[in-house]
DNA sequence: TTAGGTAGTCTCG
DNA sequence: CGAGACTACCTAA
């Protein structure tokens, strides 16, 4: 077991997505989100250990619920200029929209296949919208995948998005 | 369909 | 450091 194992996260709750990893492991620090990992099924539920992991509990419910909720939350990831250049510009993104790597890659003035190194290593799935981005082609990938679980986790969300 | 271009990061040495 | 390899890509031919 490398890094953190589950005492380390500061929740754990149940989520809709599909498959085994349908389980959302929240960390924080400082009261900022610094990650939120897709987790097995079989990891331990965690009630909330602060008020700000409650919040960020509450709005990621929500966004189950609902699907078009804006998330309030001051985040923390850690990564390289470059990296959270390319994280804050996504967030910009509205619910129900996609954009291709190409053209996120415009907006900052870089490439493509930069984009796409920087969201696959993107430590806040879905409060970070890397589900967004999809290539002009293509679905692209999700999760460091092309293929398999997480792409059906990337389907997922983009499907619950468009059906508001 | 593929060749070549791109920007950023990683891995060796 | 430096060269070379590796990407969740894109465009032109």
């Amino acid at each position: 077991m490398s890094g953190r194992d589950y005492q380390g996260y500061d929740a754990v709750i149940k989520s809709p997505l599909p498959g085994r990893d349908n389980r959302l492991a929240i960390v924080t620090q400082d009261d900022k989100l610094q990650k939120l990992l897709f987790v097995s099924h079989s990891t331990k539920l965690k009630q909330a250990k602060s008020s700000f992991a409650k919040s960020v509990v509450e709005q990621l419910e929500a966004y189950f619920s609902e699907s078009d909720i804006k998330f309030t939350l001051s985040l923390g990831p850690d990564g390289t200029e470059y990296q959270k250049r390319v994280w804050n510009r996504l967030r910009k993104c509205p619910i129900g929209k996609v954009w291709t790597y190409g053209e996120l890659a415009r907006q900052i003035h870089s490439a493509p296949r930069a984009v796409g190194n920087a969201c696959r290593r993107n430590p806040i799935p879905i409060v970070v919208p890397c589900h967004r981005v999809v290539s002009a082609n293509g679905m692209g990938g999700y999760a460091g995948q092309t293929s398999g679980m997480y792409m059906s986790i990337k389907q997922w969300l983009l499907q619950h998005e468009s059906a508001i």
